[in-house]
DNA sequence: ATAAATGTTTCTTATTTAGGAAACAATTTT
DNA sequence: AAAATTGTTTCCTAAATAAGAAACATTTAT
């Protein structure tokens, strides 16, 4: 096992290129379900991360921090554009992808 | 540019293993920014894909086929649990990750 | 070309998120 | 321990999503 002239790749390497590597930024990006209570979780991480109050967040989103507060805690459902201006306003990218389940469709 | 003793993958091959192969049901997963627009795209291609009319899809989901129609053309901003139940309807998967992008912190 | 099915738009009304503002609770700092 | 900051909860009101239902438009099938 002896690398030859065409360059090879581990899963680490791989993993780092399509991840991003450990103490990057792009390493704090991790995939989960969407769901509101994790949603909820990720918007009290990023402000933590950005070090800012429910307040401040607030005033840069354009909401109250009633609004935050229960945004994070999911103490209520959410407008859907709403929640895009809170991780807009922690400078934050946002991505989401479908994986449409094998299902048995009968042909009839 | 030869191979010889270890095992070397191409990117297509790479891809084919982290995005799955095309052909099969998780090759309908990629990745979107999140946003209405491109959340209203994927309903509505999600939804062909399972050969349902908006009536049917509505009546899965519990809602009316007009809020289908107005989701699939983003007519309107949605309750973010709305959005959920659609995909749920489908029996589809829906992930998302967070990047939270580099910032010059002033540490005063 | 007609008919049927599917998708879009438009009313009014109901429900729910969010604003505004304040009280209260919990945490952190001095 | 006291004060200050931050976070949570609760009023009432405003704004917006969604229901319900029907009319209308478009697409597909006969």
């Amino acid at each position: 096992m002896e690398k030859k002239g065409m360059k090879t790749y581990s899963l680490d390497e791989v993993t780092d290129k399509y991840i991003g590597k450990k103490g990057t930024p792009k390493r704090d990006e991790f995939e989960n379900e969407l769901r509101l209570d994790l949603i909820g979780n990720a918007i009290k991480q990023a402000r933590k991360e950005r070090n800012l109050t429910q307040a401040q967040l607030g005033e840069l989103v354009g909401v109250q921090k009633a609004q935050i507060s229960k945004l994070e805690n999911h103490l209520t459902d959410a407008r859907f554009e709403t929640i895009l201006k809170v991780f807009k306003a922690l400078n934050a990218k946002i991505n989401f992808n479908v994986e449409l389940l094998n299902q048995n469709l009968n042909l009839s």
